[in-house]
DNA sequence: ACAATACTTTAGATCAAACTAAAATATCTG
DNA sequence: CAGATATTTTAGTTTGATCTAAAGTATTGT
């Protein structure tokens, strides 16, 4: 546990992320799905960072890239947060949201206005 | 421990200031008297929000307010802040510079030794 | 090769945290 | 009371984290 560690999970939004990643992995895309609020580059960057501090990893398969926590790096910090957000009661939040985008889809991603190359 | 705890600890400032009080109560000015690259004001706002936070709590004796850590509010962190500052020889800093501080003063009279009981 | 998908990276904008300087408050001393 | 000391608070500035939009990279499917 070193000073990244902290500065890496005060982080709301990080520990939103970390917590989305916490038992099962997940692809890049669909930890974005479940956070409609912020742009795909966000969830990105903040990866990235989580990465850096080394409290998750990754996988490649295919075009997608499955994040997972590395609650080892976290130490006595891993029960502190999972208490936090009542762990329990999240995991049936996570399934029951799953369950749901599989039925009726959204929106989807918001249309990107294609990049036109206007020239060359 | 609850989210405004990881967003107090995360600052290296406040940790800064945290240790100063770990062990023993220190009074505001005394604490921004072992950092001296910020204002006092600085250090005080950081006081508050620490205090705010549950972290140190303060105790007033004259014109002083004395702060002190409230480990038991950190849980499990307050050892791992421990571990992350190898508090033992820590320990042996600050005794070492009080005793530079009350050999060589600067200015005006020396901060009252608490040690020392003062009747009135 | 081309288009689609999945994700990252860059450049620039926005916002909050942290800082400074100065004024305010409070307490003690003579 | 005035003056010194100790600290807080306010107002304004700097700095850094986080965000968005867009462009870039890589892989897959046709």
């Amino acid at each position: 546990m070193d000073a990244d560690t902290l500065t890496a999970i005060a982080s709301p939004r990080r520990r939103e992320i970390l917590r989305l990643v916490w038992d099962d992995e997940r692809a890049a895309g669909d930890i974005h799905r479940a956070m409609p609020d912020v742009t795909f580059g966000a969830v990105s960057l903040q990866l990235k960072a989580l990465e850096k501090a080394g409290l998750v990893e990754h996988r490649r398969h295919r075009q997608h890239r499955y994040y997972r926590a590395r609650r080892a790096a976290l130490g006595p910090l891993a029960a502190e947060l999972e208490s936090m957000w009542g762990h329990a009661l999240w995991k049936l939040k996570l399934a029951a949201e799953l369950e749901e985008s599989r039925r009726g889809p959204r929106q989807g991603r918001p249309s990107r206005p294609r990049a036109t190359p206007t020239k060359d």
